[in-house]
DNA sequence: GCTATCGTTCGAACCGGTTCGACGATCTCA
DNA sequence: TGAGATCGTCGAACCGGTTCGAACGATAGC
């Protein structure tokens, strides 16, 4: 491979003189520039990362710090990466993806190696232990999914509580009176993920704002358990005329569970879900839902990264921005039969 | 944050001795060692990626290309790259993940600049335009996916061709005559993925052979065009006592049409499909199919590349190795009324 | 007792970029 | 015409590791 001595050789100039014609941070005459260029072209010259690394410390890297949980939805978080991957690329940076189980540890090597100028968090949890680890590093992060604690910190996630109260107010504005809401199985509740709880307690206290007798459910996480569990759910609460879903796996199990009752949405049943847009388009579902698009969210968050990571001198105080969520009507809510 | 020159000035030795302790490439005198241990761990002390990468010409970074097609069913993608991650960290190995629509020129952008020490290709097409470039670089290079040419390249696939035949086969054996087969979207094929080109002709010649009249179609891509077009084909062959599914928004949207129409599998049809054990699994496919784990062709694939990587005196001849694919039976397929 | 050997350590060079200070040439203006 | 500013270029230092060759003292061999 050819290197910048090279290129400076071929030109019949310094090495500095080559640089500075490369970056045009000093003025250097057109002639010798364009000799320069010239080289670069002929010789193939690329700079090596490694040496630019070293000299300007900037890798010109993001890390972006996944993980894959057996209970969460899979494709969600590929849009999540998506985004991310996106918006770096267009601002000039590489994208460096973590799977590995153990998070804070994996996030310790990769800034303590400087191997990245910055980070994204996916998934972050109550009390991510990735926290502490990103606090210390001398590198910025920015969060998707909101922490019981974020000072110091971007976030940036849906606004799940509003999400709740949206599905509540949108059946109870119908005229439903009883209803029930299948949640995230319960050990994603345990193991720290706010959205659950996060919903959860607002649709409780709109519920109960609102008159509707809202019961609580917590979803299975892997079929067939999750039609058995739908299937229980509609004996245990014949009463209920809505039904309220935050749970990809249900939503997706829902069609041929009420198909096989007999059941129609809205006619027997109104039915409101939490998803994101693409997957009702994936599995072409039938039902209204709060959507949101998780690349969005992604996109934020390296915009702002790049923003601390390029201009570390503004202080800005740390933003935590909740996206607004949307109702999508898909015509599968409808006033209770009386 | 903390150097080697740091460490070595806390030991009390040289820089060199330093590197030494820590890399065991020199006998080092224990008391040393345990000194300069002692001075890496009360100053955090972690070697500098791009220091140490510019000295030794090695990254520990392994290149990725994805490439997100409208087309492509991205879960499966998701399955691919997690076997890849997983085991590029247990061999030492982080990932640079790379979704560039523009795939050649981003595979240009991280070789020539020394980012990676070598790449992973997924996704790849009949005549990938990726090729040329991997070829001209200095890097080694693993295909997810079987182009036209591989010669001087490892290649991972599944034998897609044998898929075909097993299909045919299974449905043919019990006694089927006529069946039609489902593919993916036309312009994937003209796209140049070679994998529904192998699968459609193996499975033409083998009904040819087995006295089975195969009808071939061209599935749709976005619902609800997909749900439309299989209900259009069971109007257009009533004769069909089969159906050969390669095409997962085919094999999800099934369960339904078939509802929709009263029909059952294998009672009134039967059904074999060609998909991930994981796509059957998330959508609880009741459908027997020829099973393949994506994930494994990644962790293939990685394995290979490594061994190219740190071995590359050994010329090995390059591998193609096209994985077997398996029917696990779902009892969706049964011998044809007569 | 002298030399050969070995184990341990050090200094210096190198990887390939960037950047600072200096320097000569040209230009400006008094 | 000479002082000072400006422009373009160069040499050298630096980033933080690794590695080669040499030097050192201690031990072994004769």
């Amino acid at each position: 491979m050819a290197t910048i001595g090279d290129v400076a050789k071929a030109a019949g100039v310094s090495r500095s003189t080559a640089s500075y014609a490369l970056s045009g941070k000093r003025s250097i005459s057109p002639e010798v520039v364009r000799k320069v260029m010239a080289a670069v072209e002929s010789l193939g010259y690329a700079p090596n990362a490694g040496a630019r690394a070293l000299a300007t410390s900037q890798t010109m890297v993001i890390g972006l710090l996944v993980q894959f949980l057996q209970d969460e939805f899979a494709p969600a978080m590929l849009q999540y990466m998506l985004g991310v991957s996106d918006v770096a690329r267009e601002l000039g940076y590489d994208i460096l993806m973590v799977t590995e189980p153990d998070g804070a540890k994996a996030l310790k090597r990769i800034t303590d190696q400087r191997m990245v100028d910055g980070v994204v968090l996916l998934n972050v949890a109550d009390d991510d232990d990735r926290l502490p680890v990103l606090r210390a590093a001398q590198q910025p992060g920015a969060l998707v999914g909101l922490p019981l604690d974020c000072t110091g910190l971007d976030v940036f996630d849906l606004d799940f509580a509003e999400a709740g109260r949206m599905m509540v107010d949108h059946l109870a504005g119908l005229g439903h009176r009883e209803a029930v809401l299948v949640l995230q199985p319960e050990h994603v509740l345990q193991r720290g993920a706010g959205y659950v709880r996060r919903l959860r307690d607002a649709a409780v206290a709109e519920a109960a704002l609102r008159g509707l007798a809202l019961h609580i459910e917590y979803g299975e996480a892997q079929q067939p358990a999750v039609g058995a569990h739908l299937v229980d759910l509609l004996d245990r609460y014949p009463q209920a005329t809505g039904l309220l879903l935050h749970n990809e796996a249900a939503a997706a199990a829902l069609p041929s569970v009420l198909h096989a009752r007999g059941l129609q949405a809205p006619r027997d049943l109104s039915v409101v879900g939490r998803y994101s847009d693409e997957f009702a388009r994936t599995f072409s579902l039938p039902y209204s839902s709060i959507e949101s698009a998780p690349d969005r969210l992604g996109r934020l968050a390296v915009r702002q990264l790049v923003r601390r990571i390029e201009g570390p001198a503004l202080q800005e105080p740390y933003v935590a921005r909740l996206l607004q969520p949307e109702l999508v009507d898909r015509g599968s809510t409808a006033a209770p039969l009386a």
